[in-house]
Order: C-alpha cells, then structure tokens, then sequence
DNA sequence: AGCACGCCGACT
DNA sequence: GTCGGCGTGCTC
C-alpha cells in the first residue's frame, strides 16, 4: 500500500503586476515522483484561469490560511529547472527597475514554456537533445594572422582572472570581429581543456541588420553549436534555441539585448558588440539596459567581458578612466591596405544647397557615377517631407490626436502620423481656406529619392527605410542588391549605417544632420558622433588606389563647420569629443556623473497627469535625491492622450535606489486615475 | 494583468 | 424593464 503521502509548499511567482510570491501545495502522486526544486516551472490556478508560474522556494509550511492554499496542476520536470543564478539576475533587474520578479523572469521566456499545453515544449525537447555538440579542435578554419594590437587585447582578455570588463575601443575595419572570435574559441577550448563544460553569449544591437557577424561566427566554428536569440525568429525556432542554451548543448548564444536574460548554466565569457548603440535599451515594457545587466552577469558569474566600440558610451568610457574597465585599443585599419576616409564638411552657407544637395556634394556623386562606385546618402527622416504647409493662410499638418505633424507620404499619397499612425489622403485643398496649392515644407528620403532619379536619371537608386523595408525579408533582399552592385546610390535613415560593410562604396554624403546640435536631449550629440562615425565606417574598407591611399571620402554638409562634433570627426578624434562631453556632463551634473529616474503619467488631461506627478512629488521625504518640476512630455499628446515626467536625479545610484522602493508602493496605493510607470536610466528625456 | 462584482444610462 | 459602461477589489 501506498506509504504516507508526501506534500510540500513551494512559492510561485507569477506573470503579473503582484509584488508578491504565492504558495502552492504541491502532492506527489506516486511514490517515486520527484520534490519540485527552485527554478522549475509548474502550472498554477489562479482565480477563475490557471497559468505558467515559477517556483523560487520550497518551503515546509505556508503563513496563508490553510483553506486558500490550492493544489499545483502540474510540474514540468521534463526540463531542467532554471538555475539559482539565472533567479538571482531577474531578481536584481526587477530589484533595479522596480518591477515584480514574475514580471521579469516568466516574459524572458520563449511562449512555448509559458502555454498550458507541454506539445511545443516536448517536440522542441526532442530535437534539441539529438543535436549534440561536437567539441574538438577547428580544424581546416582559416584564422587570420592578428596584428600586434589584436594579439595584445586577446592576450589582455585571457589574462583575467574572474570577472574583469574590457572595453575594446577600435574604428570600423580595425579588427574587432577578430579578437571577438580569437578570444571565443580560446576560452572554449581553455575551460574545455580543463573538463568543465562551456558557453560564450555574443550580444549584437540589431541581427538583422548586422547579418556579417553571424557569418562570421558560424563559418570559424562549423563543429561547435551556435545558435541565434532575437525577436524575430518564429516561435519554434525561439523556443528550440532558447533550450539549447538552458540545456548547455548550444556553445555560442548570437543575440540581441533579450538574449541577456536567456539561460545559459556554463556561461564563461559575454561579448557585446557596438556596445554604445541605443537598441541595447528595451523601450518598452520592463526598460532593461541589456549592457547593464551583461555587466552584472558577468561580474555575478565572475567570468571576463568585452565591450566593443569605435565610439564607446560617455558610461564605458568614464569606467576606463576610473578603472572600473580596462581599455583595449585597436588603431590600424586590419583589412589591407584599407585607410580611414577622408573626412570633409561642406559648409552650406557658402556652398548653398539646392534641393538639399551643395555643388560639392552634386559633384562627388557625378564622378562615382562615371567611375562606376557606389554612393551612400545619409539622412536620418522618413518620408517626403516632414510637413504640408499652406502658403496662403498659414495652415500646417498637424495630427489631430498628437502633438506632432502628419508626414507627406507621396508614393502612397498619404498624410501619416509617425507618432499614432494616424493616416489621411492628401488634401486636394487646403482644410481652412480652400487653396489647392500646398507645398511640401523640408525634405525626407523619398523626396531625396525623388531629386536623384531626376538628377541622375541613368543612376540606380535604392532607397532604404523604414517604409521601405515594411515586408519581412525586403530588407535584406535591398541590401543584397547594393553587394552585388546593382545599386548606384544607396539612400536612406540609419538604417544604412550599421554593420554592412559595401566594398564598393567610396563616397558617404550625409545631407542635414545639424537639428541634433542644439537638442534639448543631451545625449543627442553623443548619438549623432557615433552615427556619423558609423556611416563613415561604412565607405573605404577595400577602396585603395594604387599607392595605397584612400580615395574614400565623407561629405557633411553643415551651417556650422566649425562645431566642434564636426571637428572632432574630421580628426577621426572620439577620444577628443568623449573627454570634452565628459568633462560638460561633468559640470552640468549629467549622467555618467549623476543617476536619475523618470515619472512618466499618460491621461485624459494634461491637468491630471500634471497633478499626479506634483502630487507623487511631494509623497514622501526624499534626501540625497532632487525632483524636477512635474513638465508636459516634448511631444505632449500622442493618440489623444496627455503626457507628462518628473525628472529624479542623484549623484549616488543607492540614494536614488533606496528612495524608489517605498517611493513606488506609495504611489501603487495611491490609486490614482492615471496610467503612470517609472523607468530608471532613461535614455531619452 | 485578468476576471469578477457592482451600481447608473440608452435600447428592445 | 435589460444590456453594458468601466470603477474597485482579489487572486496562494
């Protein structure tokens, strides 16, 4: 007969907006069945529906009255649990971000462990375990001979000992790839060597844009397991790659910023790629910076780390200069012969632009057409034209529910809201005094397009954008065609500037960056020297002329040459414009130098959001920490709701930490009629 | 978050 | 007289 009836009770933590674990009872059902541990998954009622939870402790007895506690649907022991590490990094991201543990850890899995249904999760099982990696040494991989400054940061990378963050600071083309897969299979091999079992996480901003990474990898490791980890895989492939890293058999996990939460119980080293590149911050939902918490992975695991960047983020490069990261600096351009380009800005009050384009830059074009290069136009809006305008009485094309302009699409013959998607045809007339002449007001990209194709009527001109791109695939399908040179001019946002590199390109114009000179965001000039760093890099990898020189060549026009962002680039000198922006940050406060959190409240009204955040304001004493005046959002209503932010800053991270925990309760129960959310580390004020 | 319950307006 | 609006409250 059956012995006595073991039970036990776990705590569970749930996919909602709950601060709060709850407790499960948990009865074996047969004698031999296994005690679920942390870091499983089970299926849990909840309410009048039931759903996937996970289990973070197990404990003898439970403080809630007996007759609430209820009984686990299911465990799902046909997978290995999550580890105590992997709780403990979505406990600090939600600690940080001032999020439910629930919250955090249950969406950072694929859909396919979160289903009531286990059909997904045992097929994928399946596969995944029949695919066994195949260690040993590469054998028949080309590896190219590393320059002196290659060798010096791998040999620096493989030195340290436990955690130790390097920041490996080179321009485009200078080599970084290669010391990325230097160091990749060196530690493999090391802690393979030494019979323990290993995984490298290689972190990119966009795979879909940078798809030459993922080549790279895959071609110097074709016997070892690499898998990719981003948004757009379909879900079968997400959930059986998502495995392969939680059951150890995948060595190489290629992802974007949610691949930093992926599971992987033998992670022995985390490189991220382009390390300053804005996508690494989630907008949305739990707002994680991905490099952040890469950090404290590997500082947790204590295994080293490599920052990449031709343009570091002001963060890393205060880290370097308080030693917190060891710098590792690539100088030469690897690739032979490959020079840097040449620099140039155009200055437009004496070279006045037509149509958006100076003589200088018209002429530039001219030449690589009749010497068969590819050109690469740089100009960072969508579009037509940013706005419709009425000559005769002044009327503008505004949104009706956002404070913004409606965008002239021409192809489509539409009015578009780039904030709500909000669309209209054209007018045919003005909507306020009939006058059927209205103008376009500023330039897009379509209506760059539209200038070229009648400039340059024999040129090919592709154009690369957002709206362009809107079909799965067509992206690439675009890029595609510039490689095989079916492509003279090649247009578009900075879309264009990441990670392709053109080997017949040997012109880069950028046509009107200025309005991010005088932002009010203070991050806008640091973001603008990494772009146009980016698109420069772009041009002149294998464009040499017989004595070696580069005839690449950059074009910025400008009004104001003198600036000294523009400066700074001509002189292939971001050390000079870091130290000059850290040193400004430093005086004014700014992040690196101070911490700050942002408020954020959505209503009906301006009023409303306002008096919540004045409210929220003055809820509680807040010492070490200053709160800015409650001010509307730049662009105040979006979708017919008013927005509004309070401004928190510190000079010290733990002041500000310690003030949000009670801060937010006190806000949760003030129940207050607007939707509001807190996101700490902004990016974007 | 879901999903209930609970009280006030415009419809068969 | 009901259908349904979303305010309030709970979920081990």
């Amino acid at each position: 007969m059956a012995g006595p009836v073991r039970s036990q009770v776990l705590s569970v933590v749930l996919d909602a907006p709950l601060d709060t674990a709850f407790d499960y009872l948990w009865v074996a059902s047969s004698e031999t069945e296994q005690s679920p541990q942390p870091g499983q998954l089970v299926l849990a009622p909840f309410g009048r529906r039931q759903t996937i939870g996970l289990v973070i402790a197990v404990k003898g007895s439970s403080e809630v009255e007996p007759g609430k506690l209820r009984e686990l649907l299911q465990v799902r022991g046909q997978m290995p649990a999550l580890s105590g590490d992997w709780i403990a990094l979505c406990r600090f991201a939600a600690e940080y971000y001032q999020r439910p543990l629930g919250e955090v850890a249950l969406p950072s899995l694929p859909k396919g462990l979160r289903t009531e249904s286990t059909v997904a999760l045992d097929r994928a099982l399946k596969k995944v375990v029949q695919a066994q990696p195949q260690p040993g040494a590469e054998s028949g991989v080309q590896r190219p001979k590393l320059n002196t400054e290659q060798q010096t940061a791998v040999d620096a990378i493989l030195r340290a000992e436990g955690y130790q963050a390097h920041l490996l600071f080179g321009v485009t083309g200078s080599g970084k790839t290669e010391v990325y897969l230097h160091v990749t299979e060196r530690v493999l091999q090391r802690e393979r060597d030494a019979g323990r079992q290993a995984q490298v996480l290689i972190m990119v901003p966009e795979i879909n844009l940078t798809p030459q990474l993922e080549a790279s990898v895959r071609a110097r490791f074709p016997t070892l397991q690499v898998v990719s980890l981003h948004s757009q895989l379909a879900e079968g492939e997400r959930l059986r790659h998502w495995l392969a890293a939680h059951i150890g058999s995948a060595d190489i996990v290629l992802g974007t910023r949610l691949a930093v939460l992926s599971s992987m119980p033998h992670l022995k080293m985390i490189i991220i790629d382009e390390e300053h590149d804005p996508s690494y911050k989630q907008q949305e939902g739990l707002r994680y910076s991905a490099r952040d918490l890469a950090v404290w992975r590997a500082h947790q695991q204590q295994i080293p780390m490599v920052l990449g960047s031709a343009t570091p983020s002001a963060e890393s490069w205060l880290h370097v200069s308080t030693g917190r990261y060891q710098r590792l600096t690539l100088t030469q351009r690897a690739a032979k012969n490959a020079q840097l380009p040449k620099v140039r800005v155009i200055d437009t009050e004496i070279n006045k632009a037509t149509d958006g384009f100076s003589p200088p830059l018209l002429a530039a074009l001219k030449s690589r057409l009749e010497r068969g290069e590819q050109s690469l136009l740089f100009l960072n809006r969508r579009g037509y034209a940013p706005v419709m305008h009425c000559d005769a009485c002044g009327w503008i094309s505004n949104c009706r529910r956002c404070t913004a302009f409606m965008v002239l699409h021409k192809p489509e013959r539409r009015l578009r809201c780039h904030h709500c998607s909000l669309e209209l045809r054209i007018p045919s007339a003005c909507p306020t005094c009939g006058n059927v002449d209205l103008q376009p007001l500023g330039r897009g990209t379509q209506r760059v397009e539209e200038y070229l194709q009648q400039a340059f009527p024999e040129a090919r001109v592709m154009r690369i954008d957002a709206d362009s791109t809107r079909r799965k695939g067509s992206a690439q399908a675009a890029f595609d065609a510039v490689h095989r040179g079916d492509v003279d001019i090649l247009l578009g946002t900075q879309m264009v500037a990441k990670g392709h590199d053109f080997q017949r390109l040997t012109l880069v114009g950028v046509l009107n960056p200025d309005t991010a000179l005088f932002s009010q965001d203070y991050r806008a000039g640091e973001r603008l020297f990494a772009q146009l760093m980016q698109v420069a890099g772009r041009a002149g990898r294998a464009a040499v002329n017989h004595d070696g020189a580069s005839q690449s060549e950059v074009l910025i026009q400008t009004r104001y040459p003198q600036h000294p962002l523009y400066q700074a680039l001509l002189a292939h000198d971001y050390k000079g414009f870091a130290d000059t922006m850290l040193a400004e940050r430093r005086s004014a406060n700014l992040p690196p130098y101070s911490f700050q959190a942002l408020l954020r409240a959505e209503a009906k009204t301006l009023q409303l959001a306002l008096d919540f955040l004045a409210q929220a304001r003055t809820l509680m004493p807040h010492p070490g920490v200053s709160i800015n005046d409650p001010v509307p959002m730049t662009i105040t209503r979006v979708a017919g709701i008013e927005r509004a932010q309070l401004l928190l800053e510190s000079t010290s991270r733990a002041q500000l930490q310690a003030f949000l925990r009670p801060w937010m309760q006190a806000l949760r129960s003030l129940k207050a009629r607007v939707n509001w959310m807190l996101e700490v580390d902004p990016i974007d004020i």
